[in-house]
Parts: C-alpha cells; sequence; structure tokens
DNA sequence: AATCTAAGCAACCGCTCCCTG
DNA sequence: CCAGGGAGCGGTTGCTTAGAT
C-alpha cells in the first residue's frame, strides 16, 4: 500500500501556520465541517478564491490540536493528571483514545504532557522497575499496561500476576475517577455554555462572513466545539455521536472501551473496590 | 549583555486501519 | 476478495522561549 502523495506534493507548504492560513482553514470548515481533509486545498480555492497550500493531514492536525473549537490550553489540572496517569496504565499510549476521557484536551497535548511532565514525574517518584506504563507498548507492541516494567528481568509468574491484578485494579480507579470527574468537573459545568455556542455555530453563516474575518474565526473557534465537548461528556458511547472529527477513532476504540468498561464497573460494583494489593499503587497513590 | 542549555510545544513523518470500488 | 487511497494515530523532530551561567 503506497503512501498518501499528498504531503510530497511540491508546492505545499510546511511548518508554523500563519492567522491567514488559519482564517482560510476555519471559514472552509465553517462551510462544510470537518473531515474530507483532501478536498480542503481544492476547495479553499474555489470557496474563498485563495488557495490553502497545505496538505490534507496538515489541516487535519491544526483543526484537530488547534483550531477545533471548545480546545483547553494551559497546564493541566491535578484531576486532569491523575486521570491521565491512570487511562496510561489502562490503555498505553493509546493518546488518542486518552483523549476521548478529556473532550477539551487534543491527543497531541496529553502526549506532550505525558513526556515532558508526567513521565519525568512518575520517574522521580518511583523506583526503578516500578515505573508505570513506562514505556507500555515497548514489548508487547499492545497496551499492556502489566508489562509495562519491561526494563527489567523477566518476572516470575506468579509476580506479574500480582501486577496484572494491580494494573486492573489501576484500571477501575481510573474509569470511577473518569467519571464521577464528569460529574464534578469544569467539563461538565460549561456543558451548556457550549451547547449555546454551537446553537450560534449552527446558524447559517452571514452573508457578511468574509468581512470579519477575525469575529469568524473566534465564532468558529467556540463552535464545532461543542459538537465534540456537548456530545461528549459523561458517556463515552455518547460521545463519539457529535464529533465527526474524532467520531472515526472513537470508533474504532469505542466498542472495545465499552466492553471494558462494563467489565471494569461491574466488577467494581461486586467487589466493592478494595485498597491497592501491590506497593507500586502505594507508590502511584502516593503521587497524589 | 551575551551565550548556553533545557523544557515545552507545534508540526511532520511514517505506519496502520478502514472504507470503497 | 483484493487493491487503492483517505483518514487517523503515535513517535519523533525541530523551533521557540525561559532560565541559568
Amino acid at each position: 500500500m503506497g503512501r498518501s502523495p499528498c504531503c510530497d506534493k511540491e508546492g505545499m507548504k510546511k511548518g508554523p501556520w500563519t492567522p491567514e492560513e488559519d482564517l482560510l482553514l476555519v471559514s472552509y470548515i465553517q462551510g462544510h465541517g470537518p473531515g474530507n481533509w483532501k478536498a480542503v486545498p481544492i476547495n479553499t480555492v474555489v470557496m474563498l478564491a485563495v488557495g490553502l497550500m497545505r496538505c490534507s493531514k496538515s489541516c487535519r492536525l491544526r483543526w484537530t490540536n488547534y483550531l477545533r473549537p471548545g480546545i483547553k490550553r494551559g497546564s493541566f489540572t491535578e484531576q486532569e493528571e491523575k486521570l491521565i496517569i491512570h487511562l496510561q496504565a489502562l490503555l498505553g499510549n493509546r493518546w488518542a483514545a486518552i483523549a476521548t476521557y478529556l473532550p477539551e484536551r487534543t491527543d497531541n497535548d496529553i502526549k506532550n504532557y505525558w513526556n515532558t511532565h508526567l513521565k519525568k514525574k512518575l520517574q522521580r517518584k518511583i523506583p526503578k522497575g516500578h515505573q508505570l506504563g513506562e514505556e507500555a507498548t515497548s514489548v508487547s507492541g499492545g497496551h499492556d499496561a502489566s508489562l509495562s516494567m519491561d526494563c527489567q528481568p523477566p518476572i516470575p509468574k506468579g509476580q506479574w500476576e500480582r501486577r496484572l491484578q494491580a494494573d486492573i485494579h489501576l484500571a477501575k480507579q481510573a474509569l470511577r475517577d473518569a467519571i464521577s470527574l464528569s460529574n464534578t468537573h469544569p467539563y461538565a459545568s460549561s456543558t451548556e455554555n457550549i451547547a449555546r455556542l454551537l446553537q450560534e455555530w449552527m446558524k447559517p453563516p452571514p452573508s457578511t462572513k468574509r468581512t470579519d474575518p477575525a469575529n469568524s474565526a473566534v465564532d468558529c473557534s467556540t463552535s464545532t466545539a461543542a459538537a465534540a465537548a456537548s456530545s461528549s461528556l459523561l458517556m463515552p458511547e455518547t460521545r463519539a455521536s457529535g464529533a465527526s472529527e474524532i467520531k472515526a477513532s472513537v470508533g474504532k476504540i469505542q466498542t472495545p472501551l465499552s466492553i471494558l468498561e462494563t467489565w471494569l464497573l461491574n466488577e467494581s460494583m461486586e467487589q466493592g473496590d478494595t485498597a491497592p494489593m501491590d506497593p507500586i499503587l502505594d507508590d502511584s497513590a502516593a503521587l497524589f
């Protein structure tokens, strides 16, 4: 299977985006909605008489990581941090999946935050050989958090199983946190605002749209948002429905996650969930 | 004030997945 | 069923900026 030639095309611009390019992209998406990225460079010529000389990948990335409305920027809260750590233990380096639990953060943001902050933090806190989620995918090629202690000699079977148990416990904790956060978290409290913004967004664009590009960008940037955020709060299952740009990725993981969640939840309910069963957990708990 | 270094982050690259014909 | 192509994901790079010397 050959790679997409779009990014190799000559004449395609690379590097940091300019405000003008952002406006072009936002204007395009306001008219067409996100998706069909391949058509963006062409359609911006047709629609706006100005071509956006960026490849489809670049457009998608710019939109999802920066322009997409509802994105929260700035430092991560302790709650978010905690959630990321737990989800990383549960899912491994599947940043897109983790990002579905933090609708206002992008996968890229989370990934960067993990690599620049959390990894170090955990390494400092947790003694060698007990580092949760460290290089979780490097050995198994999958998201096996229990195999995350890969930088050490093979673990005896019994011990390995104990650690697996420990990770299951972590996963449960993460799930509970994720759910409880949705009830108390700013995300939830801002649902109304987001929904209102979404309605604004859904209004037909004014004919004078292009006369005030700055406003257009701002309105728009609070918009889609919404689509993603408002539909995505609380329940992972409903999360995917509104946001076309994350729909596909969520679709990929939705079923497994739902199964996993159901399983974890059922188990937690049945067992009433108990104290950590492994020193590892104590270590990670001590982080907070 | 100038230079060096490290941290943070935006963007790119290359791979895989999945849809469509 | 298969091949092609678009979309998405995770890893990595490289630029910018802040802090240290």
